[in-house]
DNA sequence: CACTTGACCTGTCCGC
DNA sequence: TGCGGACAGGTCAAGT
């Protein structure tokens, strides 16, 4: 699912719901999408929430960080101690009723609150670390990540200087790599490109300085758009309170194939490239 | 070495 | 109505 403008909305939310609570028990109905001991949480107090690229960490009071991935399916829901959880969320837009199917655990808060982590294709995982080893600036133990887009360290430059590690791939793939821009994917790559006016099938090596410097700013403004309206759903993504984003009204080109371009006479086009659906219009990107 | 494909899973949709 | 295949916000390891 979640690339990092759905990522950043439900930490958002986690912070307004979940931070001061003491979590009282852990229900775990799917071990295989978790590899911790969730004795090791009980009693502790939620301190506060992060994102790094499309990774939420939750920092406990005993120095231990719990990291999610939500992968293509995962969701992170939050329901109050009041409500009932049979027939779902009263005010959600998810369909399944909790726990469904595809939930694989759920924390239960202090003040009875509940948090669920589902996750229907159960890529998504959960791990636990110790805080010293995933705060401040030092995220190694979560992979090779390259600039947040909405930090400083994020200009045309340094875009350069990670995309140009990989001359000979198509423009398209290398942004979604996580060292090259952290938490672009499928959908903001499309869209950014759209923006940008390049052909996703560019190679790296042909671009210019002006269409990188443009790059740079349409990779900023389709992920702050998405912000704005609470990310994208597909078919699973929901923040916090189960209600889906919007985004994709806004899309120019993802999920758009075969339908009038909205810069010109033109029609958007479907591809694949690494296995992945790429869509673009042939008439503007060029 | 650099890039592409297959695997991981579950569910849905579309064509025959 | 059923069945097979393609496909879905991601990321690895294995293959070319």
């Amino acid at each position: 699912m979640p690339e990092l403008p759905e990522v950043e909305t439900i930490r958002q939310g986690l912070e307004k719901k979940i931070v001061g609570l003491t979590i009282e028990g852990v229900h775990t109905l799917n071990r295989n999408s978790f590899n911790f001991d969730s004795q090791k949480v009980i009693g502790q107090k939620v301190l506060n929430i992060w994102r790094r690229a499309k990774m939420l960490g939750v920092n406990l009071s005993g120095g231990k960080t719990l990291v999610f991935h939500l992968k293509m399916t995962g969701q992170l829901v939050y329901i109050d101690g009041k409500e009932r959880l049979i027939g779902g969320h009263p005010t959600s837009d998810m369909r399944d009723v909790m726990p469904s199917k595809s939930t694989v655990l759920i924390f239960e808060f202090s003040d009875e609150s509940k948090l669920f982590f589902n996750d229907q294709r159960r890529f998504g995982w959960i791990k636990l670390f110790k805080t010293q080893e995933v705060e401040a600036n030092n995220f190694e133990k979560l992979g090779n990540l390259g600039p947040e887009p909405f930090s400083k360290e994020f200009t045309w430059l340094s875009l350069k200087e990670h995309l140009f590690k990989h001359l000979k791939t198509p423009v398209k793939v290398a942004i979604m790599n996580q060292s090259v821009i952290a938490g672009i994917g499928n959908i903001y790559a499309s869209e950014s490109l759209f923006l940008a006016k390049i052909d996703p099938r560019r190679l790296v090596k042909t671009l210019s300085d002006e269409e990188l410097k443009k790059l740079h700013e349409t990779v900023i403004e389709s992920l702050a758009l998405s912000l704005k309206y609470g990310g994208s759903t597909l078919s699973h993504y929901v923040n916090v309170e189960g209600n889906k984003g919007s985004y994709l009204t806004f899309a120019n080109v993802y999920n758009r194939e075969g339908q009038p371009c909205l810069g010109c006479k033109g029609v958007v086009v479907k591809i694949s490239q690494a296995g992945r659906g790429t869509y673009f219009c042939p008439e503007c990107q060029k």
